[in-house]
Parts: C-alpha cells; sequence; structure tokens
DNA sequence: CTATGTGAATTTATTCACAGCA
DNA sequence: TGCTGTGAATAAATTCACATAG
C-alpha cells in the first residue's frame, strides 16, 4: 500500500485485509504505544517503522545459505526477503562442482569456510541441506556464532537453548488442509 | 518412536518432545475421548491413528504440483509427505522444454491439463509458480475442483471462501528470528 | 462525523489439583 | 505407585462500549 502511494489506513481496513476485527489491531498496537490519528487513521509509513522497530527488523539482518540444491536455490531467488530488511550475503555448498560458482550474484563457498561467518558478522543461517546433515549444518553454525536459524527439515534439531530454531515443516502445513477443507 | 518399535508414552514425556507441558497434552485429547491408559500412558500406534482420524489424514489425499522450478523440484524431493499420507500424483509446468519429463517418477504436464485433475479426484494443490503467475494457478485449481491450496508466494491470492488456503512465506517465518533473539 | 485508545465485560485457554484406574 | 482424565481455579485473549481527539 506504501508502494502503491496509499496514505493511511484505518484499523478496520487492516482488519479486513488480514482477517481479523478492528477491535484486535487498536488493541494490540495500544500495548506498544498510540500512533493513529482519530478520524483519520494510521499513517502507512510511520506504522511500517514502528512496527519493524518493536520486531527488530529495522537494523537490516545479513543471513547466511547452507545448501544450495533445489530448496536453496529457490530461497536464493525469492525475492520476499528485502521486505524485511534481510540480505543473504553468504551461500554455502559441500559439492566442489558448485563450490565457486555464482548463485545470484553470491559466490557459493564450501561448508568447510562456516567458520568464517562470526569474522562477517552473520547471526542468522538458512538450512536447507539434505535432512541427514541438517544437525551437523546446525552444529557448525551455532559453532560460527550464529543465533538464529531456519529449518526446513522435518527433523528435530538439538542446540543450545539460547539459539532460537523456526522449522519450516512444508507437509505438516500441508496436513492442515485435510481438517479445514471438511469444515466446510 | 513407533518405527523404533516403542510401544506407549507418557503425557510428560509427549509434553518434554513438543516443548508443552503434560496438562496440555491431557486437556487437548480429553476433547476428544479418553484413549490412555492410566499407570501406562498412550499406545503409540492407536494415538496415531486416532490423531489421523481427527484431523481427516486417515484416508489417503493425492495432491497436484504446478511449477516444477527450483521449488518445486524441492517439493517433490521432499519425503516428509508419506507421514501425513500424501501423495502427489501430478506435476505441471508451462515450460515445453519440461514438459513430458520425469521428476521424481511424475511425467510433468501442460498446465493447460490442470482441468484433468477434476476426473482424476485430486483435491490439493501445491503452487511453486513465479509470484506474478500464481493469482491465474490458484484460478485453473479451483476450476479445476481443488479445495486445498498450499501457496509459497508472499502474495494474497483472491479464491471463493469455500476454498483454504495455506500460505508458507518463508521471508515471514525468518522475519520472526531477530525479536525472539534479541529476548535472550 | 469518523476513527482511535482503553477500561470493563466476556470468552477462551492454560494450569492446577485430585479422584480413580492399571 | 504412576499416570490418566477432568472439574475448578487461574490467567490470557478477545470483544464490547464509549470517552475523546482530529
Amino acid at each position: 500500500m506504501s508502494e502503491q502511494g496509499r496514505q493511511s489506513i484505518s484499523s478496520r481496513d487492516l482488519a479486513d485485509y488480514l482477517g481479523l476485527n478492528s477491535y484486535q489491531i487498536r488493541k494490540d498496537f495500544s500495548y506498544f504505544g498510540s500512533f493513529g490519528k482519530p478520524g483519520v487513521g494510521y499513517n502507512i509509513k510511520k506504522l511500517i517503522k514502528r512496527i519493524d522497530k518493536i520486531l527488530k527488523l529495522d537494523s537490516g539482518h545479513k543471513a547466511a545459505l547452507v545448501g544450495v540444491g533445489n530448496l536453496g536455490s529457490a530461497v536464493l531467488a525469492y525475492g520476499g526477503f528485502k521486505t524485511y530488511g534481510f540480505d543473504i550475503v553468504a551461500a554455502f555448498d559441500s559439492n566442489p562442482k558448485k563450490i565457486g560458482r555464482k548463485a545470484m550474484n553470491i559466490t557459493i563457498e564450501d561448508v568447510s569456510k562456516i567458520q568464517s561467518l562470526k569474522k562477517r558478522n552473520i547471526r542468522l543461517g538458512i538450512i536447507a541441506v539434505p535432512h541427514n546433515a541438517v544437525q551437523q549444518t546446525a552444529d557448525a553454525l551455532v559453532k560460527a556464532g550464529v543465533e538464529g536459524l531456519l529449518n526446513f527439515s522435518p527433523c528435530c534439531i538439538t542446540v543450545s537453548n539460547k539459539i532460537k530454531i523456526i522449522t519450516i515443516d512444508i507437509a505438516q502445513n500441508l496436513a492442515c488442509l485435510p481438517y479445514y477443507m471438511s469444515a466446510g
């Protein structure tokens, strides 16, 4: 909406867009202060900045990808990261044929170089390796100082509880559909 | 656990495994009846069957993939679907070079053949096409009788409210990490 | 008039505590 | 003794209602 030049939006419109109701929007915002104008609504640009700050997305974040197979390549090609201030600045793979090649302007490095992330100040890791290599990849990333992991494998990773992991299990998401489909 | 030959599990163990507490496990199960043995726990195989039934995953589901690029190929190669009784039995692409080829034992068909899904009794669609083709793909799938959609694009799809859509926005998931990382 | 921000009321979810079964 | 299943107690989220500001 901001890109389309729209200036402000009401809690009602925002709620319709998100499938919620206006009470929820206003109440949730109220926990972080008041930043709307009665009779007008919320200034869209200000709102984005405010939410980015709350969610710590205002400072920009560098991320590293491990595993440049089909899934990893798709992640690199994915446009959505810029929206949240992310920048994938490094990519690693274990396949010698891939190392040194470029993918989306990033030179693929050997997984043995993961330790360099500490010096490069990269704190986010995206794991897109085969299931059997997930744990060792996570271990290597954590050893390199990474504090947040995005994992695509439907498997449990064991790491220090200081490290935050988010797992995207594609099949588990698909598994929700039959329940809701039958509900009407 | 079932595959490892384990017979039963207590609500406590299950809770530890899932990062919840035993009250939640028992309370949630209780809404669907009682299926544990005091002093012993829950029979693992029975539990799986019972939950599969509740979530409508007991009948098996055929799914179709649209878009066999990097992401689509990764989805086809993904092993996790079997766990939930899913079977990807069809794949479509618009690229003439890909049509007729095989990927993971599935012959890639032309997107113009999506309408055949109705006769083939396929009610689930997985959309892995470029962002600009998402809406038309969703429309074609719905026209072909598909009732549930799994979408990987960070965009809003407009469909009848009888159709259930689940969107996996990879960037949005990654965006959760900075907040939790700073929390300690 | 329109739309926010927020106490109060209501609803929903979580946690507790314990009777009862293997 | 160990663990389930469930009412009761507690906590949290949602919804309402309205005073107030542009």
